[in-house]
DNA sequence: AAGTGTTAAATTTTT
DNA sequence: TTTAACACTT
């Protein structure tokens, strides 16, 4: 029985049942282009006797390879595990895990996060005594990263900078670098890709079997691919020549980490037999939708032309609003979600809202909070780069390999163990000059000149992770956590701390530690591979969670809002889409306008290229006229890429709010707002228990002024000496201004809940001066008595 | 050594 | 607004 081709329209199906040779897809937003792949990998087991296991298929993030897994299984059925579906990264972990001692690393090498690497960058600039007022260690970073992206090894990277006295002192930077994450036998982010190129041009045995092992190499997105990531395909490919690759030129939108759009351009010149199809006819969008994105698109030059069409109807016009502030705009957002989940046209998870940067999304989550409309963000603060995630980590890694020695400095004082920065310095010292890893340099503590009594504290600490490493012997992730967190005190510590900070992280360890068991499962599981053994599994785990970006969090069957840069939204799809803050300066972004280099603002017009196609029925740009840029009101103007979308698309209908559409209003509407926003901040704070660091520290102040408040005008603070934070203080207390005299949602008797005191009833609520006073009994936390405007004191229903 | 407070500086976008 | 680095105190 063959497989179902018949819904393929005829250039799917051309590309679906390409068997030999390379093969370009241009494959248009909402094509069909992963339906045409996994059709493919199909039709080579079942028609053509591919056997799945020489089928390789790469994608560029976790969740691209998950929603191709999902589907191939779906497709093939028996054998499908049997195929590599992964991501460029975890590919070349895989194979370096196995074969990378051939280049002098050690197979159990770690994998250092941008985190990491900034660490180790730190230890660099202090060694070669560079003045990082001068010369950031970002910087460097970012060289090296682009050095790497090209395959460029400090040798050649010295070679190249001579006589240039910049290039050269960048030079030593990257040697060094390097030289220290091979002592810790430490691969970061880009040497994944760059190592593994470097392990098949130096064993051509281990190429040899890579080539044989994947015979039908796929590659997904891929004008997102850099230099590095195009020499390995080409490298794995290079015997069989069965290369079949998908991209959109269009959708090209990570130049800035080194995506060349010029591997999918020139494809065709590099694999002169290759047959190119191209995929036109969109499935995912309106007409009108399409139209918008083909007007704003053909602005930009250096593209394979293309124009998307599809059968679907023309569908509604886009809206585009302006509003005075990005408050407003986050208002109308908002209630345009509640407004189609109540009229059953769109369920929240079907109302996307995307935006140019992190920073964005704040505004945006506190009216949702308000409204009390479920939202996730994608993205943001990756859940591994949390301190408390980090902390934990870092004892497994120190468990895993002792060589690590980021992850052993990390710990020796955690908890404290009276190890402060003098003795770690000085173990530094001697471990350096001994050519010794940091851990073995510790184990020589008594050695170890002018320590003193810090050698005890040393020793002990050795001790304690000797028996650490004894227990965890022959256990998994999950149970070694468990010990790590019993030894260390670690949860109870943060028990006793009694804040919400704290019950947030204990309770992101929690998941950290289904994460793991989640991974235990898996491997369970997979048990159908090779008997490893049980270190491994811990090996294992922290291989992947090194390369998961974010806990995936767009899955799971509940009903929530998704909020994500447009960058994380490639490759997704949504019936209502909102692209909020198209305001020029912020996108595209200011540095886009300001450069000299005009492909720059083709990326940011592809970047809105993708937004816009990723609605399906209903597309809403917003603008605002001003935003708070780290805390400073700007003025923003219309983006240019709405002026881009023809006219008769948009049903633009500006300034709906009463009165003003004067463009020349200002100053205190901003103020008004500004401090409206803290009070719709207080009452998201009470809803949701997770509280950033600044909205506790607020709390705090809060807490301060309620028992001994005063008032002063905004003005006086602002002009008097007292400096920026204060100033922050002053938003606070016009806020209470503001609000003295409006009427209380609660009432005395009803149950209130407070940020911090949690429950409570209201005792008494009596007017005082230019405030309520309110009088709460808490249920923990006995009577306080606190000013409204400060209590922030959520209602609650009985 | 550890905690506190003050100041300067920074932002695209992420595997 | 938020973060990190630095100085200063205990």
């Amino acid at each position: 029985m063959g497989i179902e081709l018949e819904n393929l329209n005829s250039e799917q199906l051309k590309a679906a049942t390409h068997f030999e040779g390379p093969l370009l897809i241009l494959a248009g937003a909402g094509s069909g282009k992963t339906r045409v792949l996994t059709h493919r990998i199909a039709w080579l087991i079942e028609e053509k006797d591919v056997k799945p296991w020489n089928i390789c298929a790469i994608t560029f993030t976790n969740k691209a390879a998950g929603e191709m897994r999902e589907r191939v299984n779906r497709m093939v059925g028996f054998g499908a595990e049997a195929i590599n579906v992964s991501t460029f990264h975890s590919a070349c972990v895989r194979i370096l895990r196995r074969f990378i001692d051939r280049i002098g690393y050690g197979t159990n090498f770690v994998i250092y996060d941008s985190d990491d690497s900034k660490n180790v960058m730190k230890d660099v600039c202090r060694s070669l005594e560079i003045d990082t007022k001068v010369y950031k260690e970002r910087m460097f970073l970012g060289r090296i990263s682009s050095a790497k992206d090209e395959l460029i090894s400090p040798g050649q990277f010295l070679e190249m900078a001579q006589g240039d006295l910049q290039e050269e002192l960048a030079g030593r930077v990257y040697a060094e670098y390097q030289n220290r994450l091979h002592r810790s036998n430490a691969l970061d982010f880009d040497d994944l890709i760059g190592l593994t190129v470097e392990l098949f041009r130096k064993a051509p045995d281990v190429l040899d079997y890579y080539q044989e092992r994947f015979r039908y190499i796929m590659v997904d997105e891929y004008q997102d691919t850099n230099k590095a990531q195009f020499v390995f395909v080409s490298l794995l490919a290079h015997k069989y020549r069965n290369l079949c690759v998908v991209g959109d030129d269009d959708q090209s939108i990570y130049r800035f980490r080194g995506a060349d759009i010029g591997n999918i351009l020139n494809f065709e010149q590099i694999f002169p037999d290759a047959e190119v199809i191209r995929l036109e006819q969109n499935y995912r969008s309106t007409q009108k939708i399409l139209d918008a994105a083909n007007a704003v698109i053909a602005n930009n030059s250096a593209r394979k032309s293309k124009k998307l069409w599809t059968s679907n109807g023309a569908g509604d016009q886009l809206t585009f609003r302006r509003f005075h502030t990005a408050r407003e705009e986050a208002v109308f957002i908002t209630e345009d979600i509640a407004r189609k989940k109540r009229k059953g046209i769109c369920d929240y998870r079907e109302s996307a809202v995307l935006y140019r940067t992190n920073a964005q999304s704040r505004v945006l989550e506190e009216q949702l909070l308000y409204e009390n409309i479920p939202y996730t963000i994608i993205g943001g603060v990756n859940f591994y780069a949390r301190k408390e995630i980090k902390d934990l980590l870092a004892y497994l890694k120190a468990i895993d390999n002792s060589k690590d020695d980021l992850a052993v400095k990390r710990i020796i004082n955690i908890p404290k163990r009276g190890i402060g920065a003098t003795s770690i310095s000085r173990i530094d010292h001697y471990a350096v000059s001994h050519e010794l890893s940091f851990y073995e340099a510790c184990r020589m503590a008594d050695k170890i000149p002018g320590i003193g009594r810090g050698g005890l504290k040393v020793r002990a600490f050795v001790d304690f992770t000797e028996q650490l490493k004894a227990r965890a012997d022959g256990e998994g992730p999950v149970n070694i956590l468990k010990e790590v967190i019993e030894k260390t005190g670690y949860v109870e510590e943060l028990r006793l701390e009694m804040t919400d900070e704290a019950a947030d992280r204990i309770a992101n360890i929690d998941e950290l530690i289904s994460k793991a068991a989640a991974y235990e499962d898996a491997v369970r599981e997979a048990q159908a591979d090779s008997a490893d053994s049980q270190g491994a599994d811990l090996q294992g785990f922290l291989a992947e969670v090194a390369l998961v970006a974010d806990i995936d969090s767009l899955e799971g069957d509940s009903d929530r809002v998704p909020l994500m840069t447009l960058h994380s939204a490639k490759g997704l799809e949504f019936e209502n889409v909102y692209l909020a803050g198209m305001d020029q300066g912020i996108f595209p972004t200011y540095h886009a306008i300001s450069s000299e280099d005009s492909s720059d603002l083709e990326e940011e017009r592809r970047l809105c290229y993708v937004g816009i196609t990723r609605a399906k029925r209903f597309l809403t740009l917003t603008s605002a006229q001003t935003r708070l840029l780290r805390g400073e009101m700007m003025w923003y103007k219309v983006s240019d890429f709405v002026d881009e979308i023809p006219e008769e698309l948009l049903d633009d209908n500006r300034w709906t709010e009463s009165g003003a559409s004067d463009e020349n209003t200002g100053g205190s509407l901003g103020e008004k707002f500004g401090s409206l926003s803290d009070n719709v901040k207080a009452a998201a704070g009470s809803l949701s228990h997770k509280l950033t660091r600044a909205q506790a520290m607020k709390r705090k102040e809060h807490e301060e002024f309620s028992q001994k408040p005063f008032y002063l005008k905004a003005s006086q603070t602002a002009s008097s000496a007292a400096g920026k934070g204060k100033g922050n203080v002053a938003g606070l207390r016009t806020g209470a201004d503001l609000r003295a005299g409006a009427a209380l949602e609660y009432a005395e008797g009803d149950r209130v809940s407070h940020v911090k005191f949690g429950e409570g009833t209201v005792r008494e609520i009596r007017e005082g001066g230019r405030d309520k006073e309110v009088t709460v009994e808490f249920d923990n936390f006995g009577v306080k008595k606190m000013f409204a405007a400060f209590a922030k004191l959520k209602k609650l229903d009985r």
